[in-house]
DNA sequence: TAATTTTTTTAGCTTAGCTTAAATATTTTA
DNA sequence: TAAAATATTTAAGCTAAGCTAAAAAAATTA
């Protein structure tokens, strides 16, 4: 059993992340953006992950996990989301506060620790953001959504999912107080901006802009 | 804020740990043997942590915290035994497998996360071995006892603490099935060796080693 | 398609935290 | 109390993981 850094952890979960979107390649410079690092440093790094059979890297072209690098990467996941869920359900924290101390959480070695707790929490599908929590084996449940920037008019849905890159984000739906599994009924939406008016639980009536709604995924109901 | 690396923690941690025996002056070689450094890698990070003012250091002689450095030493502390806790009480570890991870999960930086932690767990004042764990103030309850290794025949006592140093001591007490609070009478102890033989709640009679008595500590009832 | 721009890599440096070997203090013991 | 043993520090060097600046490759555009 090889044991990662923290930091080789965090190559390995932003790649698969980036690559999820796509085909699975992912490109220097996007994960010099996303890990805040110069492209230098990565350039490095991947040669180091390559060089122990976690990704295939070909130079100018981009990486791609192998089948090793992507278990690895979906237990970092994995462990993040299960720490998410202990924080926000079991001690109360708000959902703006749980991806920083997850980012550490999330690097714990021990195998037995991840599934006591993710028997602790009654094997949980998603995280409080609505992300899909890998099982022991790696398998995701894929819920069905549509980004609520793409919802169409007069028709009802359930919040599902929210982006939770931004703690900033998440301060704000807070403040809106504005819940995974709310129900969400588009009013209107305005053709210059894009801003959209919804009810939401059939009494509460908001206003969010384009770059909010850009950030929610719903399901139809 | 100073935050300091899980390493500087570590330092403080044994700092405190190796001081508490004495006056508080710590030597670089048992602190290089407890960490199992080279005692150059300690005389050079002792320079570092004094710089940060965070002990004392004078050559060739030792070093002892300063209070900033107790106040963060006994914060690590008051982490890895509120995770202790967590980890026997809450997911059901057994006490051999909880130390290494709460070795990893002590250098957590939140200290909101700390608290709740600590209210989750209802305010415990000693952990799983019995080791008391400082309050956010940094309070800690002594408890009376003594040496298993220097009880008196006949008497009867309350096992309140054990040494968790060694896991293969642990797994030990598990296989003699030895637990916190269980009720000792001292039968008989053998001269040549020290050898102790006991009576276990009153009804299971095991024979110990004076090395293992040295590792468990009593209140006497 | 040639020139320019963007992306990626290479080269050389930095810091943290370790190492061993050699030098210097301190302590022990004969 | 002088020699020997032990403890500690200094010096030099290593690796991981970052950096900047310069070079090279790829992509874009005129």
């Amino acid at each position: 059993m090889i044991t990662l850094t923290a930091t080789e952890e965090n190559y390995l979960k932003y790649i698969y992340q980036l690559g999820e979107a796509q085909s699975g390649l992912v490109k220097t410079n996007d994960l010099a953006y996303k890990l805040e690092h110069s492209a230098a440093s990565v350039t490095d790094m991947l040669k180091k992950l390559a060089d122990k059979k976690l990704l295939t890297y070909t130079k100018y072209y981009g990486v791609s996990l192998t089948k090793t690098g992507l278990h690895i990467a979906k237990k970092v996941l994995r462990k993040h989301r299960l720490w998410e869920t202990f924080l926000a359900k079991n001690l109360k924290f708000t959902w703006d506060k749980i991806h920083d101390i997850a980012e550490q959480l999330e690097h714990i070695q021990s195998d037995e620790l991840t599934d006591k707790m993710d028997e602790y929490l009654g094997f949980p599908k998603f995280d409080p953001h609505g992300d899909p929590i890998p099982d022991k084996q790696g398998n995701i449940s894929i819920p069905n959504v549509i980004c609520l920037a793409d919802a169409k008019l007069k028709k009802q849905y359930i919040l599902q999912n929210v982006n939770d890159d931004s703690a900033i984000f998440l301060k704000y739906l807070n403040k809106i107080k504005l819940q995974l599994n709310d129900k969400i009924k588009i009013i209107d939406k305005e053709e210059f901006d894009e801003t959209m008016e919804m009810l939401i639980n059939d009494k509460m009536r908001i206003t969010i802009s384009n770059d909010a709604a850009k950030n929610m995924y719903v399901k139809s109901i």
